[in-house]
DNA sequence: ATTATAATTGGAATAGTTCTTGATATTGAT
DNA sequence: ATCAATATCAAGAACTATTCCAATTATAAT
């Protein structure tokens, strides 16, 4: 059972750009300048992007950012549960926002991550057949395949 | 739906010890030295083994190996669908002989790592939301937690 | 203000894996 | 059996995502 916290309110402006105000501490995590903007670009730009990717369009804000401290800022968003890190196979690590319990389904035409969730009602622990005595802390369900566009 | 090859026989002798026949081809990838012994391993050690832990354990028999060796025979073993390929976030790949339809529980305290069947009767891809259209190639399901043996 | 603690930076280091190149082995045809 | 074509292997170099390190800067506490 996961506590959400409301972390960042959403507004939209007249000229259709979007606003996010984050607060000055998420779950306990100090909100630095660099961990803010890594955060709002991780709200804003949803399609799981790479340590790489956060680094590139974050520079527009903080032109002196590292990559070193990217990694930092998004090791310490995971470590506290405020954005989760999605691995497939062996590729670069990518980040979600999305703290619902879902998977991940990777288009291998166009290269897309989609979000795949659970059917309501459904625990994956019910249809695994878990050796006795397990206590699960976390589940990663993966899928590859394309998606036909008829 | 997957077609499964009888790629090996098990026979025990009377000193218990265990010897594995292995074909000469298997779905069409030929059988080399590196790559039988690499493959017997896996049937042997069924402790999802990395690369590093096969290559210590071949140089028994094969002294001269180098491990790219064993990462080649382990890669053509892959994409010939004879093994498979498991990885635990960042961590070592690690390689699996069982075929069958199964996810991944890594028990954080032993750090052994138990295959996990779903249970008779579930199809995966029912319990998710998918995407309309998806065609599904591959599942990923991989479980952390401790194994509390009380 | 001073001091202590935490975060950031840039570059070096690490580690798993892949690539390259030359040697060896295997296959298939003569 | 000989030869040419192809496949595989070995050794080490190269690659790349990520982490580590040491020095600097920012923040918090007193
Ligand atoms: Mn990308
Ligand atoms: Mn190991
Ligand atoms: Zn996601
Ligand atoms: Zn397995």
């Amino acid at each position: 059972m996961r506590t959400y916290f409301p972390v960042a309110m959403v507004s939209k402006n007249p000229d259709h750009s979007v606003e996010i105000e984050i607060s000055e501490e998420i779950s306990g995590l100090r909100m630095t300048r660099q961990r803010r903007e890594v955060y709002r670009i991780l709200q804003q730009q949803r399609n799981h992007p790479t340590a790489n990717d956060v680094f590139m369009r974050v520079k527009d804000r903080l032109p002196n950012i590292s990559l070193a401290t990217v990694y930092n800022c998004l090791e310490a968003l995971v470590q506290h549960g405020i954005i989760r890190q999605v691995n497939f196979d062996r590729e670069s690590s990518r980040y979600c926002p999305n703290l619902s319990e879902h998977g991940h389904f990777h288009d291998a035409t166009t290269g897309v991550i989609h979000d795949v969730s659970f059917k309501p009602g459904i625990n994956l622990a019910d249809v695994l057949d878990l050796p006795p005595g397990a206590i699960i802390d976390g589940v990663e369900v993966t899928l590859r395949g394309k998606l036909v566009t008829s």
